[in-house]
DNA sequence: ACAAAAGTGTTCTGGTTACACCCATGG
DNA sequence: CCATGGGTGTAACCAGAACACTTTTGT
């Protein structure tokens, strides 16, 4: 987007990625920070004329995180008139964050669609910065930098959904690596509730969700008794994501 | 819309409403059948620049049903490219539903957002056609007419969201009349969930949820013995649409 | 009186909660 | 050898599923 070819694009359409990952029994997101400012912003962009709002997600996810493969889903469109702002358009050409032949674009009326995305936080060697930010980092979703307009409102929504999300389908395959164990396991579920779990219920429930495959191996140079290794059966895992968990009616 | 003044309206961005009704144990949707053609669409329509799309849905909504205090709530925004048909827009233009000048507007790449409603039937005296329908009707959602573009696809997406909601929301404040009997309300629950439920099982579940109050009237002029007539205690309804029905972790 | 629907209660089962206990490991 | 966390078991409890019986009404 070193060039910004507004013929090419969907007029007042906008998409935002909320991207979680966990790292050190915290959740984090992926944020940008903006040029010579002290404001982050949400990962997103704009969408094609000729190219579907999934694929634009995904697309611009690759380019922050290099990884092409990642589980994303649409869970709002945010569509309030106030999310257009000329002062703050106006502030980022002053500050040189755009340049001033973008502001045209840059202050439309926006309608941004959101997404989350859930990845392995070790698989993102060095997230890449976009055309108006000079840093891509993640961030302690319970220590957020100030963000720009209303991301942390999105930010808000996608965390309050991926937490019901929690009681409908399983969630780790894309957050962890390949193998882990169960307390792992556990810790992401806590993380993302912000709650504690008790132990031995959480293996049993888990357990009977029947997703996942022991490897009888075990977890080596960590202090105290070392814990086995699973990884989940994909083929279930994918079963018991679209067929739900909860029981319900 | 008798004209079309585009300058007003944000490009590239349409609603879509689902409005769902309840009548003689049958789920029913509204629709607009389009003039001089065998083509029904979703009521809806496009977003002024200066209107959060929640007001322009209830805008859309109003404009059809004449009731100003609809259960409205968005359920997914649908951004395939393929959603864009040239040939179709053509067609429109040829049958005379819409006039050529409007051709480039409806012929844009649009992104729609979807939104459903809860209305209770018998409100909706005389539903209106738009500028571009000749009727606007009940639909039983089993027994549909052709729809235009996705709108089928539309309205199935809202409908699988409607079963959804049910195990996380109480249902029936929006859908049916202000008092109501059990019986009737769990025919509307099966009417949603297309199955038959225990008529015992279900009255204890939803008595448990505390929010139908017990009127000690009857429902009279029925056959066999009158059921007991019950309101929903709205304070109680709206706490419980809020925090959820359903346990989880 | 009888058919049909409303209203109430009971059992059985499976999942959730709240615990106590033993095992393995690093320090 | 002991503190810490991993792994397993179990009793109490509650919600949901399945089902039988009584009550009330119109015909």
């Amino acid at each position: 987007m070193a060039n910004l070819n507004t013929d090419l694009l969907t007029p007042s359409v906008a998409i935002d990625c909320v991207v979680f990952g966990f790292h050190e029994n915290e959740l984090k997101v992926l944020l940008l920070k903006l040029k010579n400012i002290d404001l982050w912003a949400l990962p997103g962009g704009f969408v094609h004329k000729h190219v579907d709002i999934e694929t634009e997600a995904h697309n611009a996810l690759e380019l922050r995180t290099g990884l092409d493969n990642i589980f994303l889903k649409q869970f709002h469109t945010f569509g309030s008139i106030e999310r257009n702002d000329t002062d703050h358009n106006k502030m980022l050409v002053d500050k040189k964050v755009i340049p001033e032949e973008w502001f045209p674009w840059f202050n439309q009326r926006f309608i941004s669609i959101g997404f989350y995305a859930l990845v392995e936080y070790s698989q993102v060697k060095e997230p890449i910065p976009g055309p108006i930010s000079e840093a891509c980092e993640w961030c302690s979703v319970n220590d957020l930098p100030p963000l720009m307009l209303d991301h942390e409102h999105i930010l808000t929504v996608a965390h309050e959904t991926l937490k019901k999300e929690l009681n409908n389908q399983p969630i780790g395959l894309n957050l962890l690596p390949k193998r882990f164990t169960i307390p792992e396991l556990q810790s992401l579920y806590e993380t993302i509730l912000g709650k504690k779990l008790d132990r031995r219920n959480f293996r049993r429930k888990v357990m009977s969700f029947g997703i996942l495959v022991c490897t009888n191996e075990r977890r080596t140079g960590v202090a105290h008794k070392a814990p086995l290794l699973y990884e989940f059966d994909e083929a279930s895992y994918i079963k018991a994501n679209e067929a739900g968990l909860s029981s319900g009616w």
